[in-house]
DNA sequence: CGGGGGTTTGAGTCCGTTCAAAATACGTGG
DNA sequence: CCACGTATTTTGAACGGACTCAAACCCCCG
């Protein structure tokens, strides 16, 4: 269940207002077509908002009112059935954006999100975004791009998901989260902090945490990483690699 | 001119080149905001195109050289790895377009579409498609509703996956094809005439084909369903239902 | 009639689940 | 800072669904 309750939207901090300007992810979003003008547009009428980690800015089911910006900090999506199933469809962080599925799409949300991490997202209302793909038509190509991207990799992963084991999955799901969350320390290993519970990377491999707990100490035993809480270690890369590629024959 | 590179995607039939104007799909396509004249560029730019059953109409791996237009019959896209696993991530039906993932997305396509029907689809050559999406960029509206959408499903599946066991499944895929490919008898029962073969059953359902024959036994010693080859017959559409829908307390 | 691909059936195994309990981490108030 | 209650994670044992390998079957076609 949720462990904060009622609240719902809720900021937990007013925005410290990031400009559009100086946003350091333009230049990889969908707005980075702007003209300076419509840019302007937008900066004017995004609202900047900060969630903790556990709250959740918006709820499947909830009408979609606008599209969000990450920008910094971490959000998952994740969609529960009427049975109580939960899987997480996607990662989100800083310089991405959010929402857009369901404004484009139409209907409520179909997913909601939470803040993993602190996080700093902007909101742009239906309306504004409506005048901007008016006003720039590029920015629905972009957006283009991205839904198609996103069903490509929703497609991979289902093939993903029914030709590999648990264990392959986890270890597809370490190097998926390395250049985000992991760091090379002095002696060259790989230093991951995960923002996921075991219940999230669960949820992420379409598993129970029983089994990933399982399958972590099946990773350790063969000297692939070492778990210890949030943190992940990794000695040596290939061997991380090898549990993706199958040594072929 | 384009596509006749690679010899495999060679019709079999010439066009018998349907008019854009006449096309019963039109209304429920991308392009049904298209102005009367776009339409026509349209009509002169498309070729009409022919396919059987086992066909291909474009490879994974292949560059993106246009969108389909699906005038009528059934299309999959399979999609496979290097390890030879194998998946059908979508069916396509008179009506519905084919290719516009990797138009949008860049790259090459992410499937393979196979006709598993007599199949007539038009071709719409790159430019002539980035030509309408600037005289018309409504038509890129459509896309991304389209797109959504896809997601959207491509979501769900991923849950219902991941929640429902294969025998579930398979009554999901049942229901999911009800509309296009069953009639109801005299009796009231519903007679299936399935396009699918037991092996793309099992690409479907992300299982092997040995699973999918002993679900299929177990759904008729249930009583739910029989089967027949392709043809389905189910005499209560209410226990189809409740293979679906558990008995909430 | 004799292939040959697709389908079905069988037997055995393995992976992941379920249920239950123990261990660990976490947050809160004293 | 420690103690305590709670939630999460880990471990264990038993079960079950789906897989693999293999053989038999079937149907369509030459």
């Amino acid at each position: 269940m949720s462990k904060s309750e009622s609240s719902r939207a809720m900021p937990i901090v007013g925005g410290h207002h990031a400009s559009c300007f100086s946003c350091q992810n333009r230049s990889n979003s969908e707005w980075c077509t702007l003209a300076d003008d419509d840019l302007r547009y937008l900066d004017s009428v995004k609202t900047s908002n900060s969630y903790l980690p556990g709250q959740q800015i918006f709820y499947q089911g909830n009408p979609c009112l606008g599209i969000f910006c990450v920008e910094s900090g971490t959000v998952v999506l994740r969609k529960s059935d009427a049975s109580g199933n939960e899987v997480i469809t996607r990662m989100v962080s800083g310089g991405e954006t959010l929402g857009y599925r369901s404004y484009f799409g139409g209907g409520p949300y179909q997913a909601s999100a939470e803040a993993i991490e602190p996080v700093q997202v902007c909101f742009i209302d239906r309306d504004a975004v409506s005048a901007l793909l008016q006003r720039n038509p590029s920015i629905g190509l972009n957006f283009l791009r991205r839904l198609a991207g996103d069903l490509e990799r929703a497609e991979d992963e289902h093939l993903n998901y029914s030709a590999h084991d648990v264990r392959t999955r986890l270890a597809h799901l370490l190097l998926s989260l390395k250049d985000r969350f992991s760091d090379v320390d002095d002696d060259g290993r790989l230093i991951f902090r995960l923002p996921l519970s075991r219940q999230d990377m669960a949820s992420m491999l379409g598993t129970r945490p029983e089994t990933v707990a399982r399958t972590i100490r099946k990773l350790e035993d063969a000297g692939v990483a070492v778990f210890d809480g949030r943190r992940v270690v990794v000695d040596d890369l290939d061997l991380l690699l090898d549990e993706v590629e199958p040594v072929l024959a």
